[in-house]
DNA sequence: CACCCCACTGAAAGCGCTTACACCGCACCG
DNA sequence: CGGTGCGGTGTAAGCGCTTTCAGTGGGGTG
């Protein structure tokens, strides 16, 4: 460790360890210094058992001339909990998780935990990477795609509590997703209140959250008597909606309306049509799903639907915590609500976007 | 400890441990089974020390039967190390935070190293969640306006490797920080170059990033002979943006370019330019600051400094883990490049946007 | 005045692991 | 044929804390 300091102005209040030793100063040494025992010293500090005042003002007083803190690992070690959860997403990187994932962090923090992140950025050697951040943590919200059912199987034979966010459900963890049929099936069907019949999808993910908003929009399409065709393989990126949109819009027989897996996918589909001279929405309706800042921003701005992204990992923060405190036992499911936000990009309207 | 399995298939395996005891299964147990002493089952597994090839088969055995994972506690108190690096920062919201925190959790755990995050969302009773973060890592990324200079050097004094990221510099820790006053003085020049005289500083922060490229401008309007005027507060949020500019492009004697202190202000005023019926950049220039993902979808496009965001996060990871490691003792300070973003905000020009 | 209770404190047993050190054979060397 | 040396293994001492259990003494009660 690099121990040495540079030279400093004595601001601070001298060297910590009068002793000169720069090893943390451990409970023995605050022990000997007021002249009591360790377990004095974690009584006062916690709080627990009785002491006496004069006691516990030796005690402090030796606590803060030393600026001793207790070791984290110590007090993990002999309390037999981690004091910390942990979250693994795929990606960062859009802000979708980062919403998710800040929500988590917020109640997570709030309830006095750490919280451990782990992104798997698409790699599919995950089983190591997540068993060793399960060795950290007294509980684990896997976010997404990130783990195939087996290793959450395998995770949650161990004990350890699992909340799954936004993803298929596996017996025995819950479960926070947000709705995505039913809020899909209103898009559709605003959409077809456009006049718009030929929709396209774009992007797939048949085991996600994707592959329920195919099936709203699907069941709302067949309601109309209209048939739905497949949704078009597209990365979940603006880039993989350019790309795709451009070939697709480049087409003969091009769709009256673009209904995109998210909103980046949807700005890359807003990129491609620009390039193609074809006028949004007067030529083409487009939408995207998530509500993410630039859907607010884009001209024209992007009819979506809001995901309550920070609620969301709130919520799984919540019901993390209930499975390790143990005031719940059962697993369960919850789903939030989502809301269509509807702005320029799908049809004229006098609407007013937010 | 929730520890009762709902009623499950038997697709796992069985029990973890045929004994039925549901703690997870320690070093000992693994010794007993093999038949040979925890130092041989520890050697074994970590590859230090000679094992023979009869006993190494049995302890792999007896490790897979009982699913055994090392406790990272034991381990970690035994090896006197977390393994895990922090990042304190003001908040994920906005993309420019989650970027770098991002890149920072991909070298860090590239490097073998978990991360822990700390989100302090404005809060300033911030020494005590520092202090407790800073007991379970072994060295800590400080980002942005975080923590007070005191608590900064309060945690070096403590021995623990500090980086500062995108932060005031205080003596005796890292830092990393993105280029700020040439290329604001760039961008200035560029404005002056559209024939913009009358320029609006928008946002204000003495203390950050902010500051310097406040610097910058003003050095280039001064090298004109124009005279800065000071920069008008605002919040670094789109409605911070949008309120701050409502009022200032109201009032007379409105400016021919608005300067935003970030890319989420110029967001904002943008919605004002368009509110109060201004075209952008017929009317007003306005120019942001980190490109993140919505200033290119933005109509018209904003121009902008890039940040190399993810680069900063991974170069501070990777400064931190030289002092971690010990291959560097003195404090180094480096700083990153920015790019100018020319696109259709700042004037009419026949360039091409990215 | 004996007894009991309780406030207070210390000794010590873990928690799960790593590793220095000691030990035991056996092969190899002189 | 007695040493040396080393591969292979076990013992035990921590790492820094919490907590149980067993006092110890003083004050209150019958």
């Amino acid at each position: 460790m690099p121990r040495e300091d540079t030279p400093q102005p004595p601001d601070i209040a001298g060297p910590r360890d009068p002793a000169g030793s720069d090893t943390a100063p451990t409970i023995y040494e605050v022990a000997r210094r007021a002249g009591v025992s360790i377990a004095t010293v974690s009584r006062t500090l916690r709080g627990t058992g009785p002491v006496s005042p004069a006691t516990r003002a030796k005690v402090l007083a030796a606590v803060e001339e030393l600026r001793f803190t207790p070791s984290r690992l110590g007090v993990s070690l002999a309390e037999g909990r981690n004091a910390a959860n942990g979250i693994v997403f795929p990606d960062l990187s859009g802000p979708y998780y980062a919403e998710v994932v800040l929500g988590y962090e917020e109640v997570t923090s709030e309830l006095g935990r750490s919280v451990i992140i782990l992104s798997t950025r698409g790699q599919s050697n995950v089983r190591t990477p997540v068993r060793d951040l399960a060795g950290r943590v007294d509980g684990l919200v896997l976010f997404g795609q990130t783990a195939d059912d087996a290793t959450v199987r395998e995770l949650i034979a161990t004990g350890l509590p699992v909340v799954l966010l936004a993803r298929r459900p596996v017996e025995g963890a819950d479960l926070v997703a947000s709705e995505n049929v039913a809020t899909a099936r209103e898009l559709t069907e605003h959409l077809l209140g456009h006049g718009h019949r030929d929709l396209a999808m774009l992007g797939d993910d048949p085991d996600g959250d994707v592959g329920e908003r195919w099936q709203g929009v699907t069941e709302a399409l067949t309601a109309h008597g209209i048939a739905a065709k497949p949704p078009v393989p597209c990365d979940f990126t603006v880039d993989g909606g350019l790309r795709a949109a451009r070939e697709l819009l480049r087409r003969p027989g091009r769709p009256e309306a673009v209904v995109c897996a998210d909103d980046q996918v949807a700005l890359g589909t807003l990129l491609a049509a620009e390039e193609l001279g074809l006028r949004v929405p007067g030529d083409l309706a487009v939408t995207g799903w998530d509500d993410i800042m630039a859907a607010r921003h884009a001209r024209p701005a992007l009819t979506t639907v809001r995901q309550p992204m920070r609620e969301l990992g709130a919520r799984a923060a919540r019901a993390l915590d209930e499975l390790i405190t143990g005031v719940r036992a059962t697993p369960l499911r919850q789903t939030l609500a989502t809301e269509l936000v509807v702005r320029a990009s799908c049809g004229e309207h006098p609407l007013e976007e937010k």
